[in-house]
DNA sequence: TTTTCTGCAAATGCTTTGCATGGGA
DNA sequence: TCCCATGCAAAGCATTTGCAGAAAA
């Protein structure tokens, strides 16, 4: 648990070291993005957020999102539907295995990109600042449902 | 010439093999999609057809393209901001390289990730169908206008 | 002639924005 | 008290859809 603690704090210290306030519904939103590894939708995280806070909306929930983004505290991973789904505890980037059938999404274990990247550096003379690597399939409890 | 000349006719097979027809409107956005290799987006496939054939709709081209993605004649390459863009040349997944100054896409030469798929296959259970990999800088041309 | 396609406009769905009120610090 | 944040509703935008007329085959 202290690890996750530890990631809402760095959160918090990134708010108060700006001029961002910490109010009930933001401090909601980071719970969420933090606690969860379903790589939520804002959908998803308004939802959880009204259970505490009924009169919460959907813009406020979007406004602290886009906030959390441009800190970096965050990261999104947006497909092209139109749904993106956000991560608060590895707001770095890193693989995604993501089932096509319960857009259920999981971080797989491999091994780290920064050989690749450095190689593309040198090769094509790009600053490289990010990357993305997605695989797409279908997870074994879809599979298991299809037979 | 001849290899975008068989991948024009492989995409008209593809739709005379089913029962779609082929229009003017539809070739001439084949065409685009298949010798450009700026991966254009929808908006700037409209804006070369209607130099050749000003009346066409901007649906229309959507409506081909959403053909074409089902049809596995074309790669989309989405990112969360709405604004996909297209190869028809190469419809099958590799990687890229993004420019988030200019926005120009190309695509580097890297080793094959077959490997790394049949690996995160074993070790997830998951059927892996797709992958995606990105890498998100800035390219030589905007590096030498920031200076 | 038959069936599909086109082009227009309206609709959709996610996300953003404007603004008056509310509430952290 | 002073601003920033909230919540509502309206606006934005890329994309999709419905449908009558046009045009492949």
């Amino acid at each position: 648990m202290t690890a996750l603690d530890d990631r809402l704090e760095s959160m918090l210290d990134k708010l108060r070291g700006s001029k961002y306030r910490i109010t009930p519904q933001r401090l909601a939103v980071l719970r969420i993005l933090v606690q969860s590894d379903a790589h939520p939708s804002v959908e998803d995280i308004y939802q959880e957020v009204i259970e505490d806070f009924p009169t919460t909306s959907l813009a406020t929930v979007y406004k602290t999102v886009t906030l959390l983004k441009e800190l970096g505290e965050v990261l999104e991973i947006g497909f092209g539907d139109g749904r993106s789904r956000y991560d608060g505890y590895k707001p770095y980037a890193h693989p995604h295995l993501i089932c096509l059938q319960c857009r259920r999404i999981i971080d797989p274990d491999l091994g780290p990109m920064a050989d690749m990247t450095a190689k593309l550096a040198r090769d094509t003379g790009f600053r490289i600042v990010n990357h993305r690597l997605d695989f797409f399939g279908i997870c074994p409890d879809c599979q298991a449902d299809a037979e």
